[in-house]
DNA sequence: AGCTAAGTGTAACTTAGCCGACATTTTGCT
DNA sequence: AGCAAAATGTCGGCTAAGTTACACTTAGCT
């Protein structure tokens, strides 16, 4: 990969912001870089050496396979975000996958122990990330108060609330979500059976609450939800 | 305080250990300590300046309190934890205090700006940190993971099993726990409610499995729970 | 175009565990 | 010792939501 790209796939996740081009030139951590199409199913976790990912592009969920075998969806990436061992300790066992949802997605990654001397090297890029993990904490927290506390329909308008905000096209009060997550993708996230999902979906539409169909989520208006 | 007793104060925590008795005596950042007894109550969060803590001595309870003016319990801080902002990142509004659980504690604490700046000029320790703050979300991660997609007795069974693991006095598969805990404690952090927290408890003691009072808890086989 | 699998809609049955409403026991305080 | 408050024990009704079960619709593939 050419240098200069390598610069700008790093260049603008918030987090290396604080680093000059010639910082990041000279680092040169991308190891790998990789396409792939909807429906497809990523390994990472089981991988040779311990990487940190950057999806650039698309949407991808990331599935655990409990002891029974059941899957469940542990978070949904978006563009931008990173995602693998945040937490720099590599663990063994743990049994996880990406699956691509959106049409194609683009993913570079660098090897964690490249990540490490760099934050070595970079005490206040350490800080950020310190920052982003401590972030990214505080809303794992907040979403599972969520769902411990509140009952179905609630945590559903949470959720779309929050999908809205973060992927929404805005337009007044109304707001337009690329749909590409199931029903049941959405009963995964927000801790339900799909029945429960469906009916409480059909039910906010009956309502005119919104407007759901495979490509589009349409809510007239976001601060009724 | 005595220079040399701030040192002792941080250098018996693992975070602390790569630095060596003369970083740390420079370092001076302990700037409060405080003692208190049973029951009493703690504001932290909305004092003056962000701060984070270290409990050296006792137990207490994170509490927040949510809009209907309900308690719940966020998290049990054990002798050695830091708590605090360990996000580094302060925020305003959350309602959170600390109560504390068993006869006495001590804390000491130090500014969020001082322990960025020893970050900063400690790559190691920052690395450290990340590294740790990490961990605890994995933690939480779990924990998580095992509120949501497991029933009320399962729940309370990995929470007796953790705590054992945790501060339990082991002797063959024999555990005795100090209970500084109600049940009522015991239910809010297993996300149940009282009556089934103490139900579930009997139950086991009428198994056999544990024999339960305000003092302690006897684990007779902790392969068992 | 036609087939298959995935996704969605709807209903009846079942259940864990919340809640209210007590009684009883223990603790701390004066 | 005696009192109040906190902690624990017990019960039955109630409800959200999981489960089972099946019909219908849409998407993707050859």
């Amino acid at each position: 990969m050419y240098e200069d790209l390598k610069y700008w796939y790093l260049r603008d996740h918030k987090l290396f912001r604080t680093l000059s081009y010639s910082q990041i030139k000279q680092l040169c951590i991308i190891t790998g870089f990789k396409k792939a199409s909807k429906g497809e199913i990523i390994y990472f976790s089981t991988s040779d050496v311990p990487r940190i990912f950057l999806l650039k592009k698309g949407n991808i969920k990331i599935v655990a396979i409990d002891d029974d075998g059941n899957e469940t969806i542990k978070d949904i990436i978006q563009k931008g975000d990173l995602f693998g061992e945040l937490t720099l300790e590599s663990d063994n066992k743990n049994e996880e996958y990406a699956k691509v949802l959106s049409d194609d997605v683009a993913i570079c990654s660098f090897l964690m122990s490249d990540f490490e001397d760099l934050l070595l090297r970079n005490p206040t890029l350490a800080l950020s990330y310190t920052k982003f993990v401590g972030l990214k904490m505080k809303r794992i927290k907040n979403s599972y108060a969520n769902l411990i506390s509140k009952d179905a329909k609630t945590r559903l308008c949470q959720f779309l609330k929050d999908w809205a905000e973060q992927e929404g096209v805005r337009d007044g009060n109304a707001v337009t979500i690329e749909n590409y997550l199931t029903q049941n993708d959405i009963a995964q996230i927000i801790c339900t059976s799909r029945q429960t999902a469906t009916q409480l979906l059909n039910e906010m539409e009956t309502k005119n609450l919104l407007s759901y169909n495979r490509k589009e989520i349409m809510i007239p208006d976001i601060t009724k939800i």
